[in-house]
DNA sequence: CAGTGGTCTAGACCACTCA
DNA sequence: GAGTGGTCTAGACCACTGG
């Protein structure tokens, strides 16, 4: 039964040949896999390779262990995929385009009447309001508060040439993010995007924290016609 | 200089000790991290668990290891965030609402003249057109194909029941998928979701293989009021 | 309470790679 | 050539849990 897989480490082939056997179906979602001890002797190794084995494929949420019962594949495949929130600046430049910046408003404001989510009352923000290009047409609207308590080395920083989520991104080290995904019509953004007020418009929220205390809160507006996120997601991606 | 976290492994000990100070900007993106046998020594442990932590990091993406250098902070943090692609059906009943199915359509198609991506020409397809309901209310359209060659047993669903989705997660496991996301007015699908034509609609579209070959195809519209895709995201998966 | 997985040890050999 | 990480072994003890 043992599979003659490319030459790599025995672990990974363990794994690869259970990841098989579940993807092709021939083991189905409740079914118990071998014993850790079976696939000791299948592979005529030890339990700690076996153990790296599977430890990886539960992490990666195809099968999970319990103990004393064995090691199951899971339920239902993962319904997740990785959707890359790409720096717009490196998704231009990508595409082969000249990217361009324009700051239209910067100024600090504190939070002084009502809080703002993910921001609490009294916080000081930098508010930048910007627009990216793409070889001179607009590509994207950009309003972006930038918590100045956490990161004040940005009050120094001039964001009409580093775009501000570049900056972040290379500086300021986030530990969550949440993102928001969705659509409205241009309205005020029409103008900027040189589209009808009326033209539907692909629309990105994000808050980012570093251990639980709000970074930034950004949204950005791509018109619908010329932007569509993309998520390409292809098996489990190996840890051993 | 050992940390006394919560109870748990000391692998995983280690391993989030790493991270605090990585995430921390303790270590900076190209510093050298403590060599295994340095932090041996740190946690008086086996150069198995140094290794496990370690590897775990390397895993996910915080960390590069090389032999002989020594293991090293990655140069930038991953962009990306874990996107939940809900089953329509789970996300209604999660919130609480009476989910209902509507079949709209429902035929089997060749493609004769030409291929449709991800379908290669002569595939025959069963074409499914339908509306989601929670509570009543429209909550998204949805066409879909499916690959008959593939999936033959769909060809005897009753998907006025079984949402096709559901059907599908639970029954085809897929190995690739790729989605895409954008924006659009609502035009014809503005009768089936109540809303006006030129509302603004987020649009998922989803192409799944299994083993390189396609298996469906699904473009669903969600009014932009109703509905946005929220990806949350914390830290890095533990995988040990 | 018996058997599973979770964790850990104290070694070992090897491949690679940098000095 | 020396030292790193990559892998593996043959044990061990423990926590949990299902029969």
């Amino acid at each position: 039964m043992v599979d003659f897989g490319q030459a790599t480490s025995l672990h990974s082939r363990i794994r690869s040949d259970v990841e098989r056997r579940i993807l092709s179906g021939e083991w189905k979602p409740g079914d118990r896999i071998p014993f850790e001890h079976e696939l000791m002797v299948e592979y005529s190794c030890s339990r700690m390779t076996v153990s790296k084995a599977l430890s990886s494929l539960a992490g990666a949420g195809l099968i999970q262990r319990r103990r004393r019962a064995g090691s199951f594949v899971a339920p239902q495949h993962v319904d997740m995929a990785a959707l890359a929130i790409p720096d717009i600046r490196a998704e231009i430049q990508k595409n082969g385009a000249i990217y361009t910046l324009e700051l239209i408003e910067r100024h600090v404001h504190e939070l002084t009447s009502s809080a703002e989510p993910p921001f609490e009352l009294g916080t000081r923000l930098l508010r930048l309001s910007c627009r990216h290009l793409a070889d001179n047409r607009p590509f994207a609207t950009e309003r972006r508060s930038i918590n100045l308590s956490e990161v004040p080395a940005a009050e120094d920083v001039d964001f009409g040439i580093v775009p501000p989520g570049s900056w972040l991104l290379s500086n300021v080290p986030w530990t969550e993010a949440e993102n928001r995904i969705g659509a409205r019509l241009a309205e005020a953004d029409g103008d900027l995007l040189n589209i009808g007020v009326d033209s539907a418009c692909l629309m990105l929220e994000r808050h980012t924290w570093r251990a639980g205390v709000p970074i930034t809160s950004v949204r950005q507006v791509f018109p619908a016609s010329g932007f569509s996120l993309v998520a390409r997601f292809a098996g489990m991606n190996p840890d051993g």
